[in-house]
DNA sequence: CTGTTAGCGCTTTCAA
DNA sequence: TTGAAAGCGCTAACAG
């Protein structure tokens, strides 16, 4: 592999001129210039990046943690992190927290230790005095689906609390009042949000929340599954099903679908995030749509502009949740 | 941040000293590693991992290629590629091919450019002879799902063939003799072996082909569900489909219900792959299970054998498929 | 068992 | 506009 000191020495330049040009930084004449990208040419010079990273204490690189690596949520985040950070030749380090305490903590010391120029953090755990402290480091944080006092500027997140409202208005205006609720674990602010939402919907109508339609899920198809099946069995009767979001709503239906229940004829279901896959399967799930992705983007955005001083793209911080209308709500039946 | 430097000093060895300490090399007598680990504690010490790769020419980062970072197919595997490696140290710098042939092959030279100590690829689109030329050069290659001659043993794939074979007989087990086949787009080397597979099984029975009853699609829900449309407008019967993915018997299916065929009483269905959502829709999906961790775990683990020098790891290239029985597959209906 | 000494390949003052 | 030279923080002979 060919050397900056290859290419100086072949174009007959000293060693920062030709770092001059490979980083377009400084003034260097057009004639020299050329000289030396002949010479990169024909040596087929490609900069050692580890030696770039040295020197310039800088290494091109942005961790990302996400919580887990497969289910149907992170992958179309991460799609936009990495083509937005790879489109400005950086490069992105995974890492997974696999819902685990301890190990989403060690997640981030390791991208830390790995000396990444900035952080992407989707953490599910990790609590909001840790990630304060994380955010004040020395290497730039952004939160991904958290606002956190304090670091507000540096959270990406969606207005969780409107995407509740939207999914039990839905509900509620196709005629529904008996309403079960199956959330997400309550210590994640985005499942409290969504149940407030839903909250203030049913206070909207003046509908009372009732305790014997709630069960705290895990956000998965079995917290669903088992949630629908928890709600069965109290005996109270309900016509429609909000879900805190799509995956329980899929383990949800799953269950009625076993037991012979018709969805929507007996029971109606709204749920959250709008992932791919509930479009394909009966009834199409009505949903309320989560802009992961433009989420994602976004977080990449700040990185560049922040760290990477591109002045090109734009930032904001928090996105709206806008309802998905399809099959699976209707009006309750007459029984 | 302190460097060897400071440690060295504290401690009052050399350099060479804390270096050997802290990469456990070399001979060093307990007190002084003693003296070491207290000045590394006190200073609180973090090699830099940057100039540990440019001395010693390793990156230690391995690159993870694969088409697509969202769809259901990925996950798995990197999920396990990440730990296996992570808990080795190792951190996964990640691109994606996005399903174009320009963008993969630019991804494949961005992870070499990073200086990965070695690339683990899943090409969708990459040619044979890139490929065998790629795994001849100086980083280390392993290959997930590709198997190309003369690198056998740096390929990591499933047997389609065989899978292809048991989820024909399954159907054929059944009574059908008239079976629709959605087929992934045959430049893949999968979607060949998995469709002769299905050849195969009908010429157990003594079945002929039928190319009536063939289309070839993308993988993708849509594919499944145009697919299924155009089938169904060739006007030629058949009871059952055998669809080379569950993403396209998934949009198969969708498109079935839509237009009010009941799954598996009018027409019966098998995917392939076993991808976690068909586990949660009506009828559950039967399909062959396609080994994607254990095959991503196996390629991380080539990589530290081969690379890392860990003799612990085990390695094989080659895994067998599974039926998995459900409830989309029954016998013919009478009509 | 420990220390000395070159670099690894590049960036970045500082002078010219 | 260009070059010389001093590192970035660490590893790895080599010598003792």
């Amino acid at each position: 592999m060919a050397t900056i000191y290859d290419v100086s020495f072949l174009a007959g330049v000293s060693l920062a001129t030709v770092s001059r040009v490979v980083n377009n930084t400084g003034k260097v004449s057009e004639k020299t210039r050329q000289k030396v990208h002949d010479a990169m040419a024909q040596l087929d010079y490609r900069p050692n990046t580890i030696a770039q990273s040295l020197a310039s204490n800088r290494s091109n690189s942005v961790g990302v943690l996400v919580s887990q690596l497969d289910g149907p949520f992170y992958g179309p985040m991460m799609r936009e992190v990495e083509s937005a950070l790879r489109a400005a030749n950086k490069h992105v380090i995974i890492a997974a927290g696999h819902s685990d305490a301890a190990q989403e903590k060690e997640a981030v010391e390791f991208l830390l230790s790995r000396g990444c120029d900035a952080l992407i953090v989707d953490a599910e755990i990790l609590s909001n005095e840790y990630l304060q402290e994380l955010c004040s480091g020395k290497t730039p944080v952004v939160l991904i689906n958290r606002h956190v006092d304090g670091i507000e500027e540096r959270c990406v997140h969606l207005n969780n609390l409107q995407g509740g409202l939207l999914a039990s208005r839905h509900v509620l205006a196709h005629g529904h009042s008996r309403i079960a609720y199956i959330s997400g674990p309550l210590f994640k602010l985005d499942a409290r949000e969504r149940l407030e939402g839903h909250k203030q919907a049913l206070a909207e109508k003046g509908l009372e929340f009732d305790d014997a339609l709630f069960f705290e899920g895990d956000f998965r198809e079995e917290g669903g599954f088992e949630g629908m099946a928890a709600l069965l069995e109290r005996g109270v009767p309900f016509s429609a099903v909000v879900c805190a979001n799509d995956q329980m709503a899929s383990g949800a239906i799953a269950l009625c679908l076993e037991r012979g229940l018709r969805v929507p004829e007996d029971i109606s279901f709204v749920g959250f995030d709008n992932i791919p896959f509930p479009r394909y399967i009966s009834p199409k799930l009505t949903t309320v749509c989560n802009p992961i992705q433009d989420m994602g983007r976004m977080a990449a955005n700040w990185v560049l502009k922040e760290v990477y001083d591109n002045r090109e793209v734009s930032f904001h911080h928090r996105f709206e949740p806008e309802l998905v209308v399809r099959e699976s709500v209707q009006p309750p039946s007459a029984n």
